[in-house]
DNA sequence: ACTTGCAAATTTGCAAATGCAT
DNA sequence: GATGCATTTGCAAATTTGCAA
């Protein structure tokens, strides 16, 4: 009896996969190097972070296996489609890790969160779960900026493509993605006098400093 | 006596300018083949579209010369410096033409004024002057928009390019730059399904039509 | 399929108030 | 204190929005 987990099924070879299906259709196998054959009832778990009809279509997957396997299926989108989530999941995680750590709470700046909601997040939950234990360990201070992200990220000031902009959903995201890049272009070509980038723009002094605050561009040096 | 108009004296050559630094300096020249001195007394006018200065720093043009000429200067800034004077320009020339060959009045949307503002107008006023001449005769209608600006222009749906809206000045016009760009772009991803598009993008449908009516989108076809 | 009236939400410019060095 | 700044804030006016019609 028991519980066969297997991770990343789609990985699995075809030689591989052969065999596992014989496993499964006969619901007997031999141990390595052992001669006997041994009957068992089991209930097989497996877990691959692919699209695996699309592996099939691709001829990477056995069709048969994949049938064999698929009889109930549990789909947990990428993280990177679960754009609100990932701002609740993030602090839940932090929080937790502070209070592993013995630390004071620490949060994420509005930049910090709009940054983690459009990273790739390539390695999903585990990834954003590891990110936010380095935090705990490693940043001083209360506030978690963007700034602090990127550099644990792995991509300082990479800028922000502007045509992945288009890539975005939300009308409202987009725009603000698009003003941001707009005003840290404009505020380089006025060598970071406000006052000057502002009366260049048309819009009035104390609105540049609001939007500077509100997408925490870097405006010192 | 008399006055003498040099225009472009920018693209004087540099013999030409030293024969016309002399003939300034010694109010003295010989005509074409003759041999005969004839002193003059003159007034002289010079333009160009180029900065003296700065053909002067390149060593395209001699300074002393620059000197001689410069003593009273008038600077009218290119037509694509003065935005908000594009539009009465162009409605002041159409209604001329339009009286002009005794024809009824027309309009410019909104949109179309938009192009003007932001089109680079390299041959300045003249061209602007052409452009609404041709309206003034082909167009058919009241309304002259965008689309028929463009294909007048001779950049048939040539699509806006994106990096061109950080060009922009006015923050609030790139703003709605890229805006239209990219409801542009998801109308398109989603066949034009208004209702999608909306939804997709996070907006209200009645605002989605607001938009388009505003930036003149095309949704048929 | 598209527009409009309207209240609520958001953004804006302006002026005044902070801070903060000299 | 007083002066010159950079930055923030209070608030009314302007703009944009969703909703319902």
């Amino acid at each position: 009896g028991g519980t066969l987990f297997l991770d990343e099924v789609s990985e699995l070879s075809q030689k591989a996969q052969a065999k596992l299906l014989r496993v499964i259709e006969t619901r007997e196998f031999t141990r390595l190097g052992g001669n006997q054959v041994i009957r068992s009832d089991f209930r097989l778990v497996c877990a691959t972070n692919k699209n695996l009809q699309e592996e099939v279509k691709k001829g990477n997957f056995r069709e048969d296996l994949y049938h064999r396997i698929s009889t109930f299926v549990i789909t947990l989108p990428p993280l990177r489609e679960r754009g609100e989530d990932i701002a609740l999941l993030a602090e839940h995680f932090l929080s937790r890790f502070l209070k592993e750590y013995g630390k004071p709470p620490k949060y994420l700046s509005e930049g910090a969160k709009r940054l983690l909601e459009t990273y790739q997040w390539k390695g999903n939950v585990r990834e954003l779960k590891n990110l936010m234990e380095r935090l705990a360990i490693l940043h001083e201070g209360t506030q978690i900026t963007e700034k602090d992200l990127r550099s644990l990220l792995g991509f300082d000031h990479e800028p922000e493509d502007i045509n992945s902009l288009l890539m975005e959903k939300d009308l409202r995201k987009a725009r603000q993605g698009f003003e941001r890049l707009f005003i840290e272009r404009k505020l380089r070509e006025y060598g970071y006098d406000l006052k000057k980038t502002a009366e260049a723009i048309g819009i009035d002094l104390s609105n540049l400093y609001r939007k500077i605050r509100q997408y925490e561009i870097e405006v010192g040096i």
